[in-house]
RNA sequence: GGGCGGUUAGCUCAGUUGGUAGAGCGCUUCGUUUACACCGAAGAUGCCGGGGGUUCGAGUCCCUCACCGCCCACCA
């Protein structure tokens, strides 16, 4: 591919767009060799002759006209049973000069398709990617057409010594690549001019020359001519105007079909790039993929999540050639440089043009330096050599310049494309080719973390030229991120404009508030995250509640140095034994932090940042705010006997959520970490990681707790739905409890005073009369409304509650019913499935108990 | 044409080796309480895209259809 120079940025690699044009295809005739004519025939899919005649031509379809110029054969399929009498026979290219036309061999190739136009494509193996592999089997001449510029060529001798040129390939001379690709075989008329010009004059030569193959008027494939022509425009046909409806056009026009074609387009340019032929370094690449298939095979590269694997295997299975020279300034130059070939070698010197820059008469030398070619081509030479720039090579300029006896060389003025550059970057960046103690100590790196669109491009080389030049993959893991997308789910991109710049995110939320957006939403069977202000928002709300979390623990001094005479961050087992263990909900903290440790050691362990990130939020809201806060403010009051253990705990608790969130929010948890202690003996980036057990979890402690809550949560959804206004405070009687449980209650009535809003709790044999019932699993709530209460609308609350237990028992009952179930499902599932029942039971025992009572009242 | 994803609450998305669904935002109602209104409490909302199959049991496994999307290649 190439591209013009003057309207690509040459500073990175040209991006090719395919985009879907309105184009044109033109139908010609190329007539056989000396008016040679064949029967024609045509048939239906049932093998009947639909069409019978005589032909001197054979009829093509093309969207490039002006490439005809370079046509080196015409391929039909093989089976196509139209052609078979003219295969091996040559045919003219209708267009140049009457009298040097060149005629070109009608051959057979697997690639045209029989059902495709007329079956029949004209190869022009210098411009088209397909033709190029036909031309290549073929052994067909590729004359190339076009200068960099996209201007049909201007070189060279005239047409008629040209064509004479070409003529004598027909004629059996052999050619070599270079010698056919200096051949200029554009007609001096058309020469210099822009490809479309070109393209145009083309058209209506061979169509005023009657070459064009003509339709009537009412043909389908010329309707479009009738009011509904394309914008097109000076790039083609700008006298073929389209036809009036009742216009008296002429009854028969040139056949030019309207077609949607994929076009490539330069991404900066927005030029049509146009396939030419030219001198490439190529890397061998099927030879390096192979031990990188292997390495992923085998798992020493391991990829997460595990299907893109599929992605890698996939492309490095069919891999092509790679072209690595890229005409740009920006990047790594080639390490080769070339001199004159000696007689005798590879390479022999032309006696015209010996020092032309195209490959013929040269001899390339590669090292990594130019003293190592000094010595190598000193060697090949056995003269000294001297270094010239390209441009004094081509103009031979070296008058004064050239020191005696002094051989030239010039250094290719490619550079690699940069995805060979970057693929050195495992190792290149400590220090390679240099066997520095940073090379040996990083490479192999850990893991890579990186985007799926990039996986070809740069993790399969990357892989492949690790492993050929360290002989050892660069990482164990790649880990493939989800690409961010903008709100709408469209992918980011500069043309469109739809660019999340992270940092006005920032600005507006926050840093840590925009990493947490991104962290909590990176999951792996995702393959794109919706980046939005509203997900920094939420990432910003949680960090102004850890914040006020830890301003709470400032104001009621739960300092990390809170006790005395101890270090309670020289290791994690130090801190917990200065943590107190005497109050129930101290305990529970304890075990609530090791849980949630444990939690998000698993997600990272997994790379599993959406778990992370999910399982801090919810242990810091949910846990440690809504609940472990509230629990513990009466024990931080003045004069509490647990007052020290519970600032030290919170101290504690909080450190750990510090740390374990560093990773995610690192700026806010690093100053609340400074804040919160009047010395650390570290910053919090040098902490350790917990090593928090969960053997920390108190089994006695998370049942209380769970329980206080649950009671909690159970009156103040009584209290709302029964509208007790929020500032009353009712009483709570206990029923049907064990003394265990009764216990229970007594020894955490202040925290579910306080937290529940009641003047007294109290326990009793039976629930007071008038009352309101939650029941739970081992007991039953019972709230006095007398004065509040709404009978029916508190009947209405238990029938429903009745209702939906009764669902539950009834699918129980169906499922422990089935015997299939009970014989076939595991143990486990069985036993739990009979605990349900008998917690749903007791559950709706209590209720149906509280609507009887109810009854009595109404 | 080849390959790969997705379809779950109004929206954006989670959902462990199959055991009858969750979060955030939004919405409704209420808000006494000096950590927090970027807040607290309570609440509503689901034929888990359609159809078929495997299974005691399917959002989860298999087949099929529909729709949406991405990557690669590309018809002269």
């Amino acid at each position: 591919v190439n591209w013009d120079p003057q309207f690509e940025t040459a500073i990175s690699d040209l991006e090719v767009e395919n985009t879907e044009v309105d184009g044109h295809m033109w139908h010609f005739k190329y007539p056989l060799q000396d008016g040679a004519t064949y029967e024609y025939v045509e048939k239906d899919e049932d093998g009947n002759v639909t069409l019978r005649e005589t032909r001197d031509y054979i009829s093509i379809a093309t969207t490039r006209p002006e490439t005809m110029l370079g046509d080196g054969a015409v391929a039909v399929h093989p089976s196509d049973e139209r052609y078979a009498p003219i295969v091996g026979k040559l045919c003219e290219i209708p267009v140049g000069p009457k009298e040097h036309r060149r005629l070109i061999p009608i051959i057979t190739d697997d690639y045209p398709d029989p059902d495709f136009g007329s079956g029949a494509v004209k190869i022009t193996g210098a411009h088209d990617f397909n033709d190029y592999a036909v031309a290549q089997r073929g052994n067909i001449p590729m004359y190339r057409l076009m200068d960099t510029k996209g201007h049909m060529r201007d070189d060279g001798a005239p047409y008629v010594e040209e064509a004479a040129k070409a003529q004598a390939i027909i004629d059996g001379t052999e050619m070599t690549r270079e010698e056919i690709d200096r051949i200029n075989i554009v007609p001096d008329d058309l020469r210099g001019l822009d490809r479309y010009a070109a393209r145009k004059m083309v058209i209506d030569q061979i169509t005023a020359e009657g070459l064009a193959v003509m339709v009537p008027a009412d043909h389908p494939e010329v309707a479009w001519m009738k009011g509904q022509a394309p914008e097109w425009n000076h790039k083609g046909r700008a006298d073929l105007q389209p036809l009036e409806d009742d216009a008296e056009g002429p009854s028969t026009l040139p056949m030019v079909e309207a077609k949607k074609i994929m076009q490539p387009f330069g991404d900066r340019s927005k030029v049509v790039i146009e396939p030419m032929l030219t001198d490439q370094w190529f890397v061998d690449a099927k030879t390096l993929a192979q031990p990188a298939i292997t390495a992923v095979q085998d798992g020493t590269t391991k990829f997460v999540p595990e299907n893109w694997d599929k992605t890698y295997f996939n492309w490095l299975n069919d891999i092509q050639p790679w072209c690595i020279s890229r005409q740009l300034w920006w990047g790594h130059q080639i390490p080769v440089w070339y001199g004159p070939g000696l007689e005798g070698e590879r390479l022999t010197a032309d006696s015209d043009e010996d020092w032309m820059p195209s490959g013929v008469g040269l001899i390339e030398f590669c090292a990594g330096t130019e003293e190592e070619v000094r010595v190598k081509a000193e060697e090949y030479y056995g003269e000294p050599v001297q270094f010239v720039s390209q441009e004094d090579w081509v103009a031979k300029n070296f008058a004064g310049m050239l020191q005696p006896e002094a051989i030239p060389l010039y250094r290719d003025p490619d550079v690699l494309d940069t995805w060979f550059s970057s693929a050195l970057w495992p190792f290149s960046t400590l220090g390679w080719p240099d066997q520095t103690p940073e090379l040996d100590r990083y490479y192999k790196t850990d893991v890579l973390i990186t985007g799926f669109d990039i996986i070809f491009f740069w993790v399969a080389r990357m892989m492949m030229q690790g492993i050929h030049f360290m002989n050892e993959v660069p990482f164990h893991t790649v880990y493939i991120n989800s690409i961010v997308v903008d709100g709408k789910g469209k992918k980011m991109s500069k043309s469109l404009g739809n660019i999340i710049d992270p940092l006005e995110l920032i600005d507006q939320y926050g840093a840590d508030a925009t990493r947490y957006a991104l962290a909590s939403q990176e999951v792996q069977s995702r393959r794109t995250l919706r980046m939005s202000n509203q997900a920094a928002e939420g990432g910003r709300n949680f960090g102004t509640k850890l914040w006020n979390a830890a301003r709470f623990a400032d104001l009621n001094q739960c300092h990390a140095t809170f006790l005395s005479g101890t270090k309670p961050y020289e290791s994690h087992t130090d801190a917990i034994r200065v943590v107190g263990q005497h109050e129930t909900v101290n305990r529970w903290i304890v075990g609530e932090t090791a849980r949630c440790a444990a939690a998000v050691d698993k997600a990272l362990g997994e790379h599993k940042f959406n778990e992370a990130a999910t399982a801090l939020y919810d242990h810091i809201w949910k846990v440690f705010c809504d609940w472990y806060v509230e629990f513990a403010k009466p024990l931080l009051a003045d004069g509490h006997p647990a007052q020290e253990e519970t600032r030290a705990t919170m101290a504690w608790a909080l450190d750990q959520c510090l740390i374990l969130l560093h990773p995610i929010m690192p700026f806010i948890t690093e100053e609340l970490w400074s804040v919160l202690a009047a010395e650390r003996p570290k910053p919090l980036i040098h902490m350790n990681w917990p090593d928090l057990d969960l053997s920390l979890a108190d089994e006695a402690a998370d049942t209380e707790m769970n329980w206080v809550i649950r009671v909690i949560e159970g009156i103040r959804s009584v209290r709302a739905e029964m509208n007790v206004p929020a500032g009353a405070k009712i009483e709570l009687v206990l029923t049907g409890h064990s003394p265990a449980v009764g216990e229970r209650m007594l020894r955490n009535s202040q925290l579910i005073q306080r937290l529940a809003r009641l003047s007294e709790c109290a326990v009793a044999d039976s629930a007071p009369e008038g009352s309101v019932t939650i029941a739970l699993q081992d007991c039953a709530i019972n709230l006095p409304l007398a004065g509040v209460i709404d009978v029916a609308a508190e009947k209405s609350r238990l029938d429903k509650a009745v209702g939906k237990i009764s669902k539950e028992i009834m699918g129980l009952e169906k499922k422990l019913g089935n015997e299939g179930f009970l014989a076939k499902a595991p143990e486990e599932v069985v036993e739990e499935q009979r605990e349900r029942m008998s917690i749903a039971s007791s559950e709706r025992d209590r209720l149906n108990a509280a609507l009887e009572r109810l009854a009595g009242i109404g």
